[in-house]
RNA sequence: UCCUCAGUAGCUCAGUUGGUUAGAGCGGCGGACUGUUAAUCCGUAGGUCGUAGGUUCAAGUCCUACCUGAGGAGCCA
């Protein structure tokens, strides 16, 4: 900016700081740094004082001179002042002062306007952009799958119905059974709770592809870390096992850290002072290290990998549950694994990410690798610290019979997936792939606590408004 | 869904063992101010104490239910 001094300028944004009748200091979202202008009691009348209230938008021309105050390096001195749309300072809730993040989720619509959900709407557009540079450069395809599917065994969980039936009286079997034969697709149909399913069938033919799309969960989580709508990143490669898959997903969660740290690190040092002053109020021990320097020692640190049995080896071994402190404690192989146990693994034994894989075919879906030890599948999590299970993958079984044999285990529907059974069939070949919660990879990479703080609009139980 | 905590002015909060007329800071409004940095200074308005019941001579305060939010857990990404 400073090579740009003299220079005429015009800047379009809102007015965060009206000061001294004098003082306009505007951004238009561009960055995070605002811009200061200075107008003169020659432009400056009382129509604009009254106007110029925060929130209101501008037009500001004028030149680019070095700054007299202290604050910024350069200014504009306004040689014209245009208030494009007025912000009634007696009903416009922003203040310029702090606010909690629960009273700006009340008003998701204005709190774009805000320092922080600015820095977290850029870094979420350039993780967006890194997520697609990422596979492009690595020749993957990207796929859309259905976000209407009329299969009910993606094995996720909850799903939302999509139905064009009258809800109050809906047509019925005999049996009393609402008929959905009548229904918009002539079948029962929900919003995707994962697109890797119809990911594999892609991979059989492509190779290596990714979806990058909208997934919707109906559980009733009410947690910081869960969402009913987010996006989920999900690559699926074919030749791929689950060492592959492993070194991708490491490879994907670094490419996407560094590249927030080589394009977003005004940002992030926002975010990381916010971080920091929030992190005032809290004990020692229960401070999380400062954004920037955790990021970076996640580029320069290898994940640890190691199997379920291991881990369970460690954690039965380990002071918290030899003194009792778990909550649930752990007692060999099939103990799933809860939060605490995941946390301690990476927060307190091995200090950095962790994956974990081989986890016994009980705990797993259905479509997971069978190992020849009959217990396990190739699952691997990989699990970060402060928010836990970041990516969830495998290798997917690729054996037609076994396939076919568990999921008639688990009493899943075969025939609807007759489709998914037919890859199989054909041309069969080892393939493996992962999710990534985006949402979750957004906590990590700006340091926010609360998963409805880093999308803009936020769904979850008893709340869809905006 | 379960456990814990909370809901008082636009925002952030205080409000004693139940006891007169409900408090502050910030913001708003009116005024002053030509180098301010969440500007400052003077003045001022602003409340159905989440909702509905109940106990009591008396409820912001106690009890019950519900709603909303937060933290933790479960489910998961």
């Amino acid at each position: 900016m400073s090579g740009r001094l003299d220079e005429e300028v015009l800047v379009k944004g809102w007015v965060r700081f009206f000061r001294n009748n004098r003082f306009i200091v505007v951004n238009d979202g561009s960055t995070v740094n605002n811009i200061q202008a200075v107008a003169d009691e020659k432009i400056i009348n009382e129509k604009l004082i009254k106007d110029l209230a925060v929130g209101a938008s501008v037009a500001v021309y004028g030149k680019l001179a070095a700054s007299q105050g202290s604050g910024q390096s350069v200014e504009i001195v306004a040689s014209k002042v245009e208030v494009i749309g007025t912000a009634d300072p007696e009903k416009y809730p922003l203040q310029p002062k702090k606010h909690s993040l629960e009273f700006l989720r009340e008003i998701a619509h204005l709190r774009f306007r805000t320092n922080i959900f600015g820095s977290i709407t850029r870094v979420r557009h350039a993780m967006i952009f890194a997520v697609h540079d990422f596979f492009t450069k690595k020749g993957f395809v990207n796929i859309h799958t259905p976000i209407i599917t009329g299969s009910d065994c993606e094995g996720a969980g909850e799903m939302f119905r999509v139905s064009t039936l009258d809800a109050a009286n809906p047509p019925r079997n005999d049996d009393g059974t609402v008929d959905f034969s009548k229904d918009f697709f002539g079948r029962e149909t929900n919003l995707t709770v994962s697109g890797q399913l119809e990911g594999e069938l892609a991979a059989m033919a492509l190779s290596d592809i990714y979806t990058f799309g909208p997934t919707f969960r109906a559980e009733n989580s009410n947690t910081a870390r869960h969402l009913a709508e987010f996006w989920m990143i999900e690559p699926e490669m074919a030749f791929y096992e689950l060492k592959d898959n492993m070194d991708l997903a490491e490879e994907f969660l670094k490419y996407l850290i560094k590249y927030a740290l080589d394009n977003c690190f005004d940002d992030l040092q926002f975010l990381s002072n916010r971080q920091q002053e929030e992190e005032k109020g809290k004990p020692q021990d229960q401070r999380s290290m400062e954004l920037i320097e955790k990021l970076k020692f996640i580029l320069e640190n290898d994940f640890v990998r190691l199997t379920y049995t291991e881990a369970i080896e460690i954690l039965e071994n380990s002071k918290p549950n030899k003194q009792n402190k778990f909550q649930y404690p752990v007692k060999g192989f099939g103990t799933d694994l809860q939060s605490e146990h995941e946390r301690y693994l990476v927060e307190k034994h091995f200090k950095r990410p962790v994956i974990l894989t081989d986890y016994p075919k009980e705990i797993k879906a259905f479509y997971m690798k069978q190992n020849v030890d009959g217990k396990t599948v190739r699952a691997m999590d990989i699990l970060f610290p402060g928010i836990g299970e970041i990516v969830g993958g495998s290798q997917r079984e690729d054996n037609y019979e076994k396939l076919l044999n568990r999921m008639k285990e688990l009493k899943l529907p075969v025939e609807d997936m007759w489709w998914y059974l037919d890859t199989r069939r054909f041309g069969s070949v080892p393939h493996s792939g992962f999710g990534l919660g985006f949402e979750r990879l957004m906590l990590f990479v700006t340091g926010m606590g609360n998963i409805r703080d880093v999308i803009a609009f936020p769904r979850t139980p008893k709340n869809a408004e905006f």
